[in-house]
DNA sequence: AAAGCGGGGTC
DNA sequence: GACCCAGCTTT
């Protein structure tokens, strides 16, 4: 700990949250539940994500794959279609991956200590520690964002939180606050707090229970805790998009490992430094995935949309390009390509840029 | 320890 | 348009 009066707010911490949060809770599905299973969908969807727009995907989840059997037996491309839109899609194909292994070697019961939830994929010291305490009232304090927040704020902690080795003086002073009677309520309240009053921005500290403790508040550093040092700029990727088409089919790919949108399902794709193709590039484009150039039909204008993620900008241009005759199978084979419907596209699992240009461009 | 991985909200 | 939110896996 950095600060010497930061064990100021220590005695009373857990007691003025505890009293805090029954008063101020949002009112939560997964709130009502001791199944481990649904704690386990609602934590790995709330990972990175607000409540407000995790909260349909949940209710998704839980009643299309009420057991962890329903969701195991799940096709992983309607897992995947279920969690279009919102992002970090390696979350949906590891909770795939677990609902699987809990069936097949764990009899379909959730491991009921942290220690054991730690080990499955997708499961971090976060969710293990939310999972043990929330399902199984194990005395493991969670450290997320808001706990990482409201922490260095109460008790004046200036570790960077961006920094790995910084987790360590959190986790001590979390496991030191959590109350044995009362582990899983603490959790809950910390992270509400953080979420509700202690918010990143604007906090509100003219009603915080723990003005009078607080270091930030006291030393006028609200806006200047938690230090968290700046992730570096995206960069800027260029997509020009084939969109072959053939009648009412459109040609589609499943994205591979190794880059963004694992799993999920784009057109036929050239990637350059640049944001021109040129005619002639496009018709070599389309040949080398085995169209008929001399009947190809390219549609103007091209459509040109932009998607930010928090790591990339990517400038899409989509080439809608008519073929007069479908694919040849072995062209099909060598891309990767597979024909669809444009009813069929629908089910599956697309990045929200994808989806955005159908739905524009389907009419 | 650092990099990679989404998308939405606020001002 | 700039800036905010952030846990897990892989490298």
């Amino acid at each position: 700990m950095t600060s010497p009066s930061s064990t100021l707010a220590h005695p009373y911490f857990a007691k003025a949250l505890l009293e805090w949060y029954p008063r101020h809770r949002r009112d939560l599905p997964w709130r009502h539940t001791r199944d481990p299973y649904a704690i386990w969908l609602s934590e790995v969807i709330l990972q990175q994500t607000r409540v407000k727009q995790g909260l349909p995907y949940y209710l998704t989840y839980i009643s299309t794959y009420p057991t962890v059997q329903d969701l195991a037996a799940a096709p992983e491309d309607e897992v995947l279609r279920h969690w279009q839109g919102l992002g970090y899609y390696s979350r949906a194909r590891n909770m795939h991956h677990t609902a699987q292994q809990v069936v097949a070697e764990y009899g379909g019961r959730f491991p009921e200590t942290y220690a054991e939830l730690l080990k499955l994929r997708g499961v971090g010291q976060y969710t293990a520690a939310a999972i043990a305490s929330f399902a199984f009232d194990e005395k493991v304090a969670v450290l997320d964002g808001n706990v990482f927040r409201v922490l260095a704020r109460v008790f004046g902690l200036t570790q960077d939180i961006a920094a790995p080795a910084s987790r360590r003086v959190f986790q001590v002073l979390a496991d030191q606050l959590i109350p044995a009677e009362a582990p899983a309520e603490f959790n809950q309240a910390i992270m509400e707090f953080g979420a509700i009053q202690c918010t990143p921005v604007n906090p509100d500290c003219l009603f915080c229970p723990l003005q009078n403790q607080c270091y930030a508040f006291q030393h006028g550093m609200v806006n200047e805790l938690p230090v968290k040092s700046k992730a570096k700029a995206a960069r800027t990727r260029h997509f020009h998009y084939l969109v072959l088409r053939h009648a009412d089919t459109v040609y589609m790919r499943k994205r591979g490992p190794k880059d963004i949108w694992e799993g999920l399902y784009d057109f036929a794709l050239t990637e350059k430094d640049v944001a021109d193709l040129s005619a002639v590039e496009l018709l070599h484009a389309v040949e080398a995935l085995g169209g008929q150039l001399s009947t190809t039909r390219v549609e103007e204008p091209v459509q040109a949309m932009r998607h930010v993620l928090s790591h990339q900008k990517v400038e899409a241009k989509f080439h809608l390009v008519w073929l007069h005759a479908p694919l040849p199978a072995a062209a099909l084979k060598a891309s990767g390509l597979t024909a669809f419907t444009l009813l069929e596209t629908n089910a599956l699992p697309k990045p929200i840029l994808i989806a955005n240009y159908l739905d524009k461009s389907w009419k």
